[in-house]
DNA sequence: AACATTCCCTGCCAGC
DNA sequence: TGCTGGCAGGGAATGT
């Protein structure tokens, strides 16, 4: 599923294949997929891509017409770059076509969307702006996971998948973050120490820089804008292991669920 | 307000 | 072989 490293690689992808050119239209074969007003349509349809960027787990395209695309790839969602009118990929819902080319927007689970906005209320009707700090910036330092966490209830997995606290985890790197840093996912945040806050803290950076490094994780569903696999999925310690054993002690990785979400630890190195 | 649960969806696969 | 039930889960909506 994509997760930051995942949008990250799409985006750097895209960004030289798109920018400069003319959003022609959007069609769907799924209607809810699609959020865009005829005011938005119209103003949006030849204008210019001037950007391509992340936030969180969303992909923004802006043009020049004071207009943003907002894609949000969710579970099974997939950008790739197609020639235009050549066939339907398999589980195409949405076709952006460009003047040059067309991104396809392939989903089976049907739960990825794309909003056309303006400028001005994007990030309002999006949910943008509730997302919480960018890991990946020099704001994300180890004091400030420890604001983020302080007087909070709950397990540390629960607040790691939560975006308007950190945008970008999901159930992968939040396991993967958990294993490095020797943390079982369902400590609860008071409990842990200051020591282990800053470990967790460089333990996020290291395993979504991974990720990024690895150009994502193919599990299941995640395929970059030309269709291929990442590599990461080989370097996983805990996600999907469950019942293998640790591959830094050997003990057997349990497999249980933490946040209404699977997770895997390893009961000898996580404590 | 803060937390937990339900729902949206459908491909995939183990088990019968 | 072919069916079925369980699982995957981000985030909005709903419930407590």
């Amino acid at each position: 599923m994509p997760e930051l490293p995942e949008v990250h690689t799409i985006i750097t992808d895209l960004k030289p294949k798109i920018l400069g050119q003319y959003f022609q239209k959007i069609t769907t074969t799924h209607k809810p997929a699609v959020l865009a007003t005829p005011k938005t349509l119209s103003k949006s349809k030849g204008a210019k891509i001037t950007e391509i960027s992340r936030r969180g787990k969303f992909i923004n395209i802006f043009l020049n017409t004071e207009t943003v695309i907002t894609i949000h790839l969710r579970m099974s969602g997939r950008l790739i770059i197609k020639p235009k009118n050549t066939s339907a990929l398999p589980f195409e819902r949405t076709t952006i076509e460009l003047s040059e080319t067309s991104i396809r927007f392939c989903d089976s689970r049907k739960f990825g969307k794309t909003w056309i906005n303006s400028l001005e209320d994007y990030e309002k009707n999006t949910g943008i702006y509730k997302l919480g700090i960018e890991p990946l910036t020099p704001d994300f330092t180890a004091q400030k996971l420890a604001d983020l966490l302080s007087g909070k209830k709950g397990t540390i997995k629960k607040h790691l998948l939560d975006q308007t606290k950190i945008a970008g985890i999901g159930n992968i790197y939040a396991d993967e973050a958990c294993f490095y840093s020797n943390i079982k996912p369902d400590t609860e945040v008071q409990n842990l120490s200051t020591k282990q806050i800053t470990f967790l803290h460089s333990s996020i950076i290291k395993a979504l820089q991974q990720g990024i490094n690895n150009r994502g994780t193919s599990i299941a569903n995640y395929a970059d804008a030309y269709g291929k696999t990442g590599r990461n999925q080989e370097l996983l310690y805990a996600y999907g292991r469950g019942g293998l054993p640790c591959i830094r002690c050997n003990t057997t990785m349990i497999k249980c669920r933490v946040a209404s979400r699977g997770t895997v630890y390893c009961p000898s190195c996580q404590q």
